[in-house]
DNA sequence: ACCTGTGGCTGATCAC
DNA sequence: GTGATCAGCCAC
């Protein structure tokens, strides 16, 4: 056995994270009766299925409230004193849900409230596979899963902009399939009439029985689509391994900031992934996406299929005008980027998969907390332990923020504490007071240790077995990233919110400290955030790896055990901004922009651009330049040369419409652009979805929810954007950076407020100050 | 039905 | 005008 199958085997074997061992090759698992789960096994090229009894269950805070309850079901006393003390297993579907009625009723609450009586999961997968501890994948790889990418094309009706299943005169034009065994085939309208093409598409998917079905928009768009069209002609879409079509619901999920409303689809035996979806949670963390369209992540990844043509983002509509020669190939040429980049995006969720007790297809919906939650809940079962309820939610302090100097700095390093809260929880012990069981704490100490021993070897192997391991690591760094965020989890049943409260206090303080050790010994800190300082390196230090080394020696002999500091930067020049605002321009020359200020999409991109330009001149002492930059694009905007891609805004709808009209109507909220453009298209809207506008009319005073018109709207050979509006916020904007341009260096940050007051002479001369 | 946390900046709007 | 508030986006 080789090192990869050793240290593989070893994490494969720890219960805690895995849960039971035994069952490997689970592909799906589905209801298949009241009382019986069927289990999808994949063994090579083969499928094997086989029925098992359903066990369900649910938990209670006291015996009594099941009594006379009479549907079968058997319940026993757990051990510990915790709320939750009684577990009752059920065989069948019905029964659980009399129960579930019975306790309504009984308590008149449901599940999940503050003070409920009993705790119930949604999903009976979930509950199976918690209760049994099997889950999906075990002794797979992501290559050994049979998988399939389905891309449609739509023709529309003339005089629309924007595709719907609705009307008779839309149509698909184009199914493109392909899978992992090889297949690529497209079907068109070229030669089948869209009737045919759905049959064909049915028969296709039973004949190639996929275990996974990839599709760039798949919830929102094209299973929608494809289902609507089936309905039209009346073909049952008979996509299910027990020759079932596709059942949907509405539903929202949480991606950080944004809420995404999508139609909730299965397909039995089936699982669905939206490389949309993924892409949506890659960004949370990357923050670097310019938008989700099939043809930006292509770009992005660099993984456009071979003569893939661009179209920029806003005239995706217009793809739809051509012909169908050419949205044909393009159907074919998409299907096969939507595989490339699942490989990319979901190799992390298929590990979870086997960790969690969810299927896969719902681990790319479920939050970390919550699946964190799971294993806690899958141990305290296993063990017949009786279950805490969730403390209420507090607010706590968070992390250290500060900006002590600001504007340019040189020579500067960054210096991290590494795994800052993971550490300070392993180091003193900061777990749920009430984990009894010692769960959450040995967790976190195995997943650590993991990552480790996997990113060390990965770097030593070439290949599938390189790549699996870079999966494992970087799915344990989320979730050991994620075990913080748990103590503070409002539904975390464990949460204990003095203990998260501890841990960023310890963070708070070492931080300071690590600050004041910097600055004894030389350094000019900048700007710190929470983990890490940005400071000017000593004298003599930033380009000595060797000094550097023996700096950290001396910090590292003040820091905790277990705590280590790295510098894990270098920058020959920072413009420091303000907190979580700041510009660094590494050895390399390039530039790095961060902060929602600098950088937000909710920027135009001239204004993005201007910023990038400006920051690139003075961070290379040529402070001098900014104000004939600063003409330049007043010229270019009095004379329309910056194309509406520059001047438009693009929103993304947190809420749903209706939702907003609510708000509107009891003056909850403020009217936005986004939503009255959204309200005024016409076109069915929800959360999630992105809007692009420009404000147009005459003069400052415009308000902008009712001068903003869509950008599909703009006709370049009439331009009707708002000049001066445009060029009062480039003015503006430059004022917020007049201190820096007319006085180079670092100041301290104290200092500034002074400054920042407006000059007393302008020094230059701006075409568009508002002030005049 | 769904949900990891806090801290910070900015633009738009509205009440004062 | 000014401050307060909300929404959106971002850092960690």
């Amino acid at each position: 056995m080789n090192d990869y199958q050793a240290i593989v085997e070893q994490f494969y074997h720890n219960k805690l994270l895995f849960g039971d061992l035994a069952d490997s090759g689970i592909v799906a698992l589905e209801i298949a009766a009241p009382n019986e789960v069927e289990v999808f096994k994949r063994q090579g090229a083969a499928i094997a299925r086989e029925r098992r009894p359903l066990r369900l269950f649910l938990m209670t805070a006291d015996r009594a409230l099941l009594k006379g309850l009479s549907v079968p079901h058997t319940t026993e006393e757990l051990k510990g004193d915790f709320h939750f003390r009684y577990l009752s297993i059920f065989s069948n579907l019905g029964a659980l849900e009399a129960a579930k009625r019975h306790l309504r009723a009984v308590t008149g609450k449901t599940a999940g409230s503050a003070d409920a009586q009993y705790l119930v999961l949604a999903d009976p997968i979930e509950q199976h596979l918690l209760l049994s501890g099997s889950t999906f994948f075990m002794g797979l790889e992501f290559g050994d899963l049979r998988r399939m990418q389905l891309h449609i094309e739509t023709a529309m009706t003339p005089g629309f902009e924007f595709p719907s299943a609705a009307r008779p005169d839309d149509r698909i034009v184009a199914i493109a399939i392909r899978d992992s065994a090889g297949l690529e085939c497209v079907l068109s309208s070229a030669e089948l009439d869209e009737k045919a093409m759905l049959l064909e598409f049915a028969r296709i998917v039973a004949e190639r029985d996929p275990d996974v079905i990839e599709g760039h928009g798949l919830f929102r768009f094209t299973l929608e689509y494809i289902e609507a069209r089936a309905r039209r002609w009346s073909v049952a879409l008979k996509l299910g391994r027990d020759g079932s079509v596709p059942r949907a619901r509405a539903s929202r999920m949480q991606i950080a900031e944004r809420t995404i409303a999508y139609r909730r689809a299965e397909i039995y035996g089936r699982s669905l992934i939206d490389t949309w979806i993924l892409a949506q949670h890659y960004d949370v963390s990357s923050r670097e996406l310019e938008g989700f369209e099939l043809a930006e992540l292509a770009r992005h990844f660099r993984i456009a299929a071979a003569g893939r043509k661009y179209v920029e983002p806003r005239r995706a509509g217009l793809m739809m005008e051509q012909e169908p020669a050419t949205l044909i190939a393009h159907a074919g040429e998409c299907a096969r980027e939507v595989g490339t980049l699942a490989e990319l995006l979901a190799s992390s969720y298929f590990v979870q998969a086997q960790i969690f007790p969810y299927s896969y297809q719902n681990i790319v919906l479920r939050g970390n907390a919550t699946k964190i939650d799971s294993l806690m809940l899958r141990t305290y079962l296993a063990e017949r332990h009786s279950v805490p309820l969730p403390s209420e939610a507090r607010e706590f302090p968070g992390g250290y923020t500060e900006v002590r100097r600001c504007g340019v700095a040189r020579e500067v390093l960054h210096c991290d504490v590494t795994s800052l809260y993971p550490s300070l929880m392993l180091s003193y012990s900061h777990g749920p007071s009430n984990d009894k069981l010692g769960v959450f704490l040995k967790l976190l100490a195995d997943l650590r240790s993991f990552r480790v021993q996997a990113k060390q070897l990965a770097r030593e192997l070439a290949g599938p077995a390189r790549r699996n391991l870079e999966a494992l690591q970087q799915t344990f760094k989320i979730l050991i990233n994620s075990f913080y965020g748990y103590l503070g989890f409002g539904l975390g049943h464990f949460n204990d919110f003095a203990q998260a409260a501890d841990v960023t206090r310890r963070g708070r303080e070492l931080i300071r400290r690590t600050m004041n050790e910097l600055e004894d010994h030389g350094a000019q800190v900048v700007e710190v955030d929470t983990d890490g300082i940005y400071f000017v390196a000593p004298a003599g230090i930033y380009g000595d790896e060797t000094a550097q080394a023996a700096l950290l020696d001396r910090l590292d002999s003040t820091m905790p055990e277990g705590i280590k500091l790295e510098i894990d930067g270098r920058y020959r020049a920072m413009f420091s901004y303000k907190m979580k605002n700041y510009v660094l321009l590494d050895e390399a020359g390039e530039m790095t922009i961060r902060g929602s200020g600098l950088k937000s999409r909710g920027l135009e991109r001239f204004q993005r651009r201007f910023m990038e330009e400006m920051f690139g001149l003075l961070m290379r002492d040529r402070h001098g330049e900014v104000p004939a930059l600063l003409a330049a694009y007043q010229s270019r905007l009095e004379r329309h040369e910056l194309g509406i891609e520059e001047l438009m805004k693009t929103e993304t709808l947190q809420e749903s419409l209706e939702a907003y009209r609510q708000k509107i109507g009891g003056k909850r909220r403020n009217a936005a652009a986004a939503y009255e453009l959204a309200l005024k298209a016409g076109r069915p809207y929800s959360a999630g979805d992105r809007i692009s506008y420009y404000v147009a009319g005459k003069g400052l005073k415009v308000k902008v929810n009712a001068a903003a018109r869509i950008v599909t709207d703009y006709n370049a050979a009439r331009p009707d954007e708002n000049v001066e509006y445009y060029k009062a916020k480039l003015a503006e904007l430059f004022e917020k950076f007049r201190p820096f341009v007319e006085r180079p260096g670092l100041f301290d940050a104290s200092a500034l407020d002074a400054s920042n007051e407006p000059a007393q002479g302008t020094i230059f001369e701006t075409s568009g100050d508002p002030s005049e």
